[in-house]
RNA sequence: GCCCGGAUGGUGGAACUGGUAGACACGCAGGACUUAAAAUCCUGUUCGCCUAAAAGCGAGUGCGGGUUCGAUUCCCGCUCCGGGCACCA
């Protein structure tokens, strides 16, 4: 019988989902694995050449672990809230649900065709009411807690009332936003409104007013890892700033773990380097400026944040950013003309312009001064928009010597530019550095810098006019969006107070409204649902959570994934712990790989898990990019110049549909037909063919360079998709998507299919004891495979299985024994091809999947004799026979007294003979 | 500007901690089988010199230096490409 991937593989893809072969229990005596792939959302377009490219590698993995004797967790599911199935919505009524539907079978289909070890009957789709019931359920739990910095963890917010009660919060030390102080009997008097306000500045869900990424087309609030150079990171529409009232996830209690916690898991060092940027911790001081004479008594103070307290004596002037909360009282009636422009022009300035041009100056001087804490000299208080509002306390102070954009400015501005450092000309740039020796800095005098900080803090500190302090470029994570296909808030309003439901009242399904756009009074689509309230008619909130609230946690949903009674049993998150392998795309680096890390932390904090970590390994898979070919038309003309020929002609590329064109050649009749307007097209060719330029660029359906992994599925097969994928090149480089060589390893999949068979193509095996250098061709590569599998170097074990099929096939080797093994080996590169041989050389069907796989013996690869490489002077080259067994005393005589090397010495003595692992390397002469 | 990653034949890529560079595959060239094509199989394929051929010789892992008996691998200085961050005080 010939190969015939197409019965094949539809044979094993129907049997293992009717036996549920993959099917993972919880609990047992084997050791648990848990490979995840990040989940994908459902989009419209199905799936994409990327995304089977991280699959087939971490289904690789799972069949390998599951071989080996591991109890794998492999599951999948759908990340199925979204803003395109919402559009979608917009533009033509259909529910988003019923589109997400559809869009599911269409991956579903594709994904069964590939032959993926999943678990199926652990499925989760984020827009599932089952699945978002536990969403908004840990919703609830964040709201009511709060981060005690004295325990370094979240803790339930009853804690924090009744210390409130009976001391108030002067000893409270927690991740907070600004508070005053007061008392236990100032707490007791406070009326239920402002209790519940105090309370929102500790809650790790809370309420806020506060500038927040407004994209006004797609009538929606963005998280900052949404936004990409002033534009949406979906759609590319711009985004400006607003304040509005809305939910926040204060992430930032959790800044210094999610930074700490980096060194011990095994992540890319990218990745990790993305985020250690994105949580930005710097060490400085707070220092407070007085204010010389206050226009009107009450703000006596300026607050700065700086790194580098030890330049305080260079600072002449403080700078704030034109939003900061002091613009208005500061400015004096002389400047407030000045000012009021200069607000209002960096106001309407948008993220993208601000960004654009850097290297302007620009900002107003407010006409008052506050006085140097140290010298008590007068400096003048001015305004610029290279302040940012949102990071330290939106002030800073300006030391012209050490900074490049306080020189800049001070230049512009023709402010003064007062030495502090020993020796280093500042006359037409800043020192920023820290080795130099300070001067004209009192108590810091003759200091290096690096020593002066901390010295400066001291002095800080003890005069009181500040402290040292921590500060961090994350932000507290926007949690509202102003949208419909997204998680209702569990969250009612009464007198304006927020309530959580009642977790009886759980899931809050999503409601039906009759149009899934805002009203037309700017609320969100959700106040359009009739009766959004609660029994007592209470208003429900109208916001929907991001994207990103299922997908921080869907994991842990996998563990336990029909449990109605909770998220996941404490038995099977104490089982499966985290994942031992997460794989996805690198583009997740600040944005759920930090969020999931986040709610990981949270939930083992109130002790609802066991691991504070979500993912022990992550790898990431590089992105597949198109190659998309071309053809030169000359200018004018229906006449086609093969590649070779083009500069000989004034030509114009032309994209061409890379389905018509194979290894480069261009199929010119398909050509004709395809394209009605090149119908008569002419074509000068070189070698008798068309040969196609090309490039690599982004894959898109204009670019003619898209393709499909069912097409490849149909023509060759999964498993030939399966391993040519993984030939392509190492798993976490990008590369182009080429299916130049994809032949090579369908012929492989034959020529293995072929040592089960005679040359009648009639199955046969033979009960043969195998020779010693077939035993030694399967034993290098069952070792080979378990390394390459080690190092996530799935490319080289292709080669390697090539490599021991040529072998066989020469040694003429039909032996059952060797086939076994070698079937197992290969199984989970290829699963069907290898189950449909393990059941005909006899084994129960389907067994195949939990078979034991083979033990590497190194016995077999003992060699009698070894071919010597041995270099003379580093260079020139010898092969030498030698039998293996002769010591080595006796082995190096032999090799020096050679006659070819012999000639190399020209009568001399070797100087000096390098031996490595008992073997002669190098000789020099 | 700052921080990561990379550069190896015509192409994709091998080479684990310094020890036979170019595995494996594609492509190409030649050959076998065939009426023919497809399929399959065999041979060759880093470049240059030399040779009828074999053998032989020389150069070679982006560029320039260095360490070493020996460097694709380690160190220093560049060039180019990819990715991330970017007025974060």
């Amino acid at each position: 019988m010939d190969y015939n991937f197409r019965s094949v593989e539809k044979k094993w893809q129907g049997f293992w989902a009717e036996q549920q072969t993959f099917k993972a229990e919880t609990g047992g005596g084997k050791p648990k694995y848990y490979v995840l792939d990040m989940f994908p959302y459902p989009s419209g377009s199905g799936l994409h050449v990327g995304h089977p490219l991280g699959y087939i590698a971490s289904d690789i993995l799972s069949r390998f672990k599951r071989l080996k004797g591991f109890n794998v967790l492999h599951p999948m599911g759908y990340d199925a809230f979204g803003l395109p199935a919402e559009q979608y919505a917009i533009q033509t009524g259909q529910h988003p649900a019923v589109t997400t539907e559809s869009n599911i079978r269409t991956f579903r289909r594709q994904l069964d065709h590939i032959g993926l070890s999943f678990d199926w009957s652990r499925e989760v789709r984020t827009s599932d009411p089952g699945f978002y019931k536990w969403t908004q359920w840990i919703f609830i739990r964040f709201f009511h807690s709060w981060y005690n910095r004295k325990t370094d963890k979240a803790e339930a917010i009853e804690s924090l009332i009744s210390e409130f009660e009976r001391n108030g919060n002067a000893n409270v030390n927690a991740a907070s936003g600004e508070t005053h102080v007061f008392t236990a009997e100032e707490w007791k008097g406070f009326s239920e409104q402002e209790k519940e306000a105090m309370l929102q500045h500790y809650r790790l869900a809370y309420l806020a007013d506060a500038y927040v990424n407004w994209c006004p087309q797609l009538g929606t609030v963005l998280a900052n890892d949404e936004v990409q150079d002033g534009l949406s990171v979906r759609g590319g529409y711009p985004v400006e700033r607003k304040l509005m009232r809305q939910w926040f996830m204060r992430i930032t209690a959790y800044a210094e773990r999610l930074l700490r916690d980096l060194d011990d898991i095994d992540w890319p060092e990218a990745i990790k380097e993305m985020q250690r940027n994105w949580i930005g911790r710097s060490e400085g001081a707070m220092v407070r400026f007085e204010l010389e004479t206050g226009p009107s008594d009450e703000p006596a103070l300026i607050e700065v944040f700086t790194t580098r307290p030890d330049t305080i004596f260079g600072c002449t002037f403080l700078v704030l950013a034109p939003e900061h909360e002091l613009v208005n009282r500061m400015t004096t009636d002389g400047q407030r003309e000045e000012v009021a422009a200069y607000v209002k022009l960096a106001k309407n300035r948008s993220e993208r312009d601000r960004m654009a041009d850097v290297k302007t100056v620009s900002g107003a001087f407010t006409g008052s001064y506050a006085l140097h804490p140290f010298t008590g000299e007068k400096i003048p208080v001015w305004i610029a928009d290279y302040v940012l509002a949102g990071y330290g306390t939106g002030a800073v102070m300006a030391v012209p010597a050490g900074d490049e954009r306080d020189f800049r400015f001070a230049r512009h501005f023709k402010l003064p530019v007062p030495a502090i450092a020993k020796d280093v000309d500042i006359s037409e740039e800043a020192y920023a550095g820290k080795d130099a020796i300070m001067i004209n800095s009192g108590f810091l005098d003759g200091l290096p810098m690096y020593q002066a900080i901390g010295r400066a803090v001291e002095e800080i500190e003890k005069k009181g006019i500040g402290k040292g302090k921590i500060q961090y470029r994350l932000r507290d994570a926007a949690f509202s969006r102003q949208r419909y296909w997204g998680e209702p808030f569990p969250v009612y309003y009464k007198n304006g107070i927020p309530h959580t439901l009642d977790e009886s009242a759980l899931p809050l399904l999503l409601p039906e409204v009759d149009k899934y756009l805002p009203t037309e009074s700017g609320e969100p689509p959700l106040a359009r649902a009739k009766d959004w309230q609660t029994a007592e008619n209470d208003p429900l909130e109208t916001n929907t959570m991001p994207g990103w609230a299922g997908s921080s946690w869907y994991y842990l949903r996998y563990m336990d994934a029909r449990n109605d009674q909770e998220f996941a049993s404490r038995e099977a998150v104490d089982y499966w712990e985290q994942v031992d392998l997460y794989l996805g795309g690198p583009e997740h680096a600040t944005g759920h790989l930090l969020y999931v890390r986040f709610w990981t932390k949270f939930l083992f904090d109130l002790g609802r898990i066991p691991v504070h970590e979500p993912a022990k390994k992550l790898i990431n898979q590089g992105m597949i990019q198109g190659r998309s070919s071309f053809v030169y038309r000359i200018k004018g003309t229906n006449t086609f110049v093969s590649y070779g020929l083009k500069d000989q002609y004034d030509t114009t590329a032309i994209h061409v549909d890379i389905n018509i064109v194979q290894n480069d050649v261009l199929d010119t009749e398909r050509f004709r037909v395809v394209n009605p307007d090149y119908a008569n097209a002419e074509f000068i060719l070189e070698d008798g063919s068309y040969h196609c330029g090309h490039e690599v660029e982004k894959m898109s359906k204009s670019r003619f360079n898209v393709v499909n992994p069912d097409d490849i599925i149909e023509q060759y097969g999964a498993d030939t998709l399966r391993m040519y994928e993984m030939f392509l090149g190492p798993l976490e480089q990008s590369k182009p998507w080429n299916t130049n060589g994809i032949e090579g390893v369908f012929k492989f999949l034959r020529k293995f299919w072929k040592l089960f068979h005679d040359d009648e193509l009639r199955f046969r095996v033979s009960d043969e004891k195998p020779a010693p250098e077939e035993l030694k061709a399967l034993h290098k590569l069952i070792r080979k495979v378990e390394e390459d599998i080690d190092r996530f170097s799935f490319n080289t074990s292709v080669s390697n299985f090539m490599i021991c099929v040529n072998e066989l096939t020469a040694a003429n080797c039909h032996k059952r024994a060797i086939l076994h093994d070698l079937v197992i080996v290969l199984a989970s590169y290829a699963p069907h091809i290898c189950e449909e041989l393990w059941e005909m050389l006899g084994n129960e069907p389907g067994s195949l999947s939990h078979a034991s796989y083979p033990v590497f013996n190194e016995a077999f690869l003992k060699e009698d004799s070894f071919e010597y490489p041995i270099s003379v002077n580093g260079k020139v080259r010898i092969k030498i026979n030698f039998p293996l067994d002769m010591p080595s005393e006796q082995l190096e005589q032999e090799v020096l007294g050679t006659e070819t090397l012999q000639r190399y010495f020209e009568g001399k003595t070797p100087k000096k003979v390098i031996v490595v692992k008992g073997r002669i390397v190098n000789v020099v002469v």
